[in-house]
DNA sequence: CGAGCGATTGAAAAGACTCAACCACCGTGG
DNA sequence: CCACGGTGGTTGAGTCTTTTCAATCGCTCG
């Protein structure tokens, strides 16, 4: 659980650094990060931008969970990326030169880390590994995103919604998945009523298992099964 | 129509190249880049690569179209994105370090050119500008998919057709859309049978014509109200 | 002239959505 | 301590969209 007074984590101590895109970063770069970062404690549900706002620099998930969405006609959320403690949330826009098109969110208490856009392009500028790291994510991401599509046309909404467990599950690690039904159906791209009945379907198939709200994984061969087809 | 002994575009002379990533290079540059690039001819249909390929350079589209696909489990198609010329394609893969997780293939007779990954890598390296576009590029992209993930996720396949051909005629400008059924039944993600339907009902509602397999927009915003709620 | 492929139509079935109601839990205020 | 209201979760029934499968058509190519 997150000490809600801990808010000013130094990047040469964050544990979640080292996996990030600092990771490479040397002593005294990661210094000079530090002192260009602020460091804010999120409530639960509490938005870090939404769609239209201008960009004004990058933040950084020091502990917490944030979904990364678009908004359909309606106002319907569609949850597009789930992003953990360790990544960088918003530096698609740092490039575009164009208002946010996607809305972020934290989904739980969370902690994290706000660096300039000035900074965070200085830093860019002058460090080729970070670029590269950079531009290798956002490669990563552009595929994956095709992979979503193609998913969303072609396979039904019971397999999306055994695909999107499996992600989840690798997201939530050791924790069990914990999203409102509502934020589970705007991932998987269906209404809540069909989500819930086919969650319900996974139960009786012993495929998972339910804590309230949270979801815990009990097949992972067998969701792949389902997936897969 | 492309005259098909005409495969050797210098740079210098190339109208696509003003529109390109490549546009804002000086002529030393441009000599630069002529010297690195080979042209070749492509028939209809011709793949450029296929998924799971290693990326050996990018293609430069002189003339032609390219679809971009990505494959589902039955290993049908779904169409990612369209490129015109002008257009440099596959140069994502360059920066993820993966093997290509999409396909593209030529649409129409196209005059593409090929830049090897060690001489676009050294441009990109060497030019902050050619950089800078090829992030924008990246996170515009990346926008572009979210809206599309969006689209598939919440509006009708009827909604979707009809933003898929305003979309198209910006691509085909002053031709007239010019795709199989399958295609377009791909792009817009649906059976090639239910498209034919709604394309009917669209000329029973004078929104588009077809001539053959060609089809015109007779009613843009018509087709924009459809795609809207 | 026949084969074959892309385009088209028809009919039936399946999948998913909508709407409406109900339940369960939780924090609030009386 | 308990009734109250609200939110999120769940269930049921009916409807509509979309898919699937099968068949036909039209055209081009050898």
């Amino acid at each position: 659980m997150l000490d809600k007074s801990y808010k000013h984590v130094t990047c040469e101590n964050c544990l979640s650094r080292k996996n990030s895109l600092f990771g490479s970063f040397c002593n005294e770069e990661t210094e000079d990060l530090n002192d260009h970062k602020t460091c804010s404690y999120y409530k639960k549900n509490q938005p870090l931008f939404i769609e239209g706002n201008t960009p004004r620099g990058v933040f950084c998930i020091n502990e917490g969970r944030v979904k990364i969405f678009a908004r359909g006609e309606e106002g319907k959320e569609q949850i597009i990326h789930i992003s953990n403690s360790g990544e960088i949330v918003g530096f698609r826009a740092m490039f575009s030169g164009e208002p946010y098109k996607v809305a972020a969110a934290t989904l739980e208490e969370s902690n994290i880390c706000f660096i300039s856009k000035e900074d965070f392009l200085n830093l860019v500028d002058s460090n080729p590994t970070l670029r590269n790291g950079i531009m290798r994510e956002l490669s990563k991401e552009l595929a994956d995103r095709a992979t979503f599509i193609t998913n969303m046309a072609q396979k039904s909404v019971r397999e999306r919604l055994a695909f999107t467990l499996l992600m989840l599950d690798d997201i939530y690690k050791d924790d069990m998945i914990n999203l409102s039904r509502e934020d589970l159906a705007n991932f998987v791209g269906t209404a809540t009523e069909t989500l819930i009945r086919l969650l319900k379907d996974f139960k009786e198939e012993d495929l998972v298992q339910t804590h309230a709200r949270k979801i815990e994984i009990l097949d992972r061969d067998g969701l792949l099964k389902v997936a897969g087809a």
